[in-house]
DNA sequence: TGGTGCGGAGAACCAACGTTCTCTAGCCTA
DNA sequence: TAGGCTAGAGAACGTTGGTTCTCCGCACCA
């Protein structure tokens, strides 16, 4: 096995268990084994945990971020639509196996107090989806987008944290209703 | 020094110490420190690390929702107002020295996997702010009172993980302004 | 064929932590 | 004052986990 893959594997193993469990619950010891990688080999490709927690989460920011945008450059057919197509796939996100949340709130109230370098990783994946929805919202006729996107952001993380706990994926239901009523609101300030 | 007195100074050590820091990352013996109660006390009052977690999440989820029952009932005049006091009260909640986020949110990301208990105190807390929320949205003139209370929660927990994450108390301005158009739009649909 | 270096399995090491045990000093009671 | 109960300080115990080390087999090369 080359170190690519390897690496690969790693990442996979890593983000299966540190999503699923926690990153404290998940020994290095279960991602070795999980992964079928060597325990020489793992602290070859990353030289400590921390590491590895920091390219999971990279790799995840990377991933989420891009699976996001795809579903909405896809449905959305006008720049009204993308706010709520957004929601949609939130919708999708909450329903599939093992979904446990946001892995950048979670890894925050894990770690975010001592280890400043994985604070720094959540951080700058909540200032990109900030920066994606400022995107969408720059696109239609509103007095201010950037204050439209902070209120759609609040919703996103609401609705993920409760989907989280609930288990419940409806929880972007009430989420996709405001965002509507927000949007129409935006729109058509006057009438 | 009796066992309430001990109970309560383990509690507060307890509280401080795992909702600055995390849970994990605290051990007893940091516990044992700050209270200044013996270990052997300590286990007297709570016979495991889980059953202490458990006691200060329970006592803070009680004051957490006092507190904010308090702030609304002393400064919402009328039913329409109470909502949007809310949301002031989470401003104010955001500047708190040592604020990090909300305890439940934090310790069901780390222990929810794992701790069945913790994660059925996390969701009595979630279950009982909905209700909370929908009781005030109950006293309002509006079609579905029940759908904009999960609409007003949704507002309160993505305005509560943002502000942890940026650590800006602003966060509660997009959140409180997009409550107010949800009520607005709520309570006169037909114009 | 014999040496050499690489990779993997797993033991080993060390620190941290949850929990329990021991020892001692003080205090209450007879 | 003597005896025993209590509580605290801190050592001890067993486990876990992050990280490193050892040993062995195997492929490659003169």
């Amino acid at each position: 096995m080359d170190l690519d893959e390897a690496t690969t594997r790693l990442l996979d193993a890593a983000e299966h268990e540190f999503y699923g469990r926690g990153i404290h619950t998940v020994g290095m010891d279960t991602i070795r084994a999980r992964s079928g990688v060597s325990l020489k080999r793992l602290y070859q490709c990353f030289p400590s945990k921390e590491n590895l927690v920091e390219a999971y989460l990279a790799r995840r920011d990377e991933r989420w971020r891009r699976s996001l945008a795809d579903h909405v450059e896809r449905h959305a057919r006008t720049p009204d639509e993308a706010p709520l197509a957004v929601f949609d796939w939130l919708h999708e996100w909450f329903g599939e196996d093992g979904f446990r949340g946001c892995a950048f709130i979670n890894s925050f109230g894990e770690l975010g107090a001592t280890s400043p370098r994985v604070a720094a990783v959540d951080r700058a994946h909540k200032d990109a989806l900030r920066e994606y929805l400022r995107g969408l919202t720059a696109a239609l006729d509103v007095a201010d987008p950037d204050a439209l996107a902070d209120q759609l952001l609040t919703l996103v993380e609401g609705a993920t944290v409760i989907a989280a706990m609930s288990g419940e994926p409806t929880a972007a239901h009430p989420a996709r209703n405001a965002a509507e009523t927000l949007l129409a609101a935006a729109l058509r300030p006057l009438r």
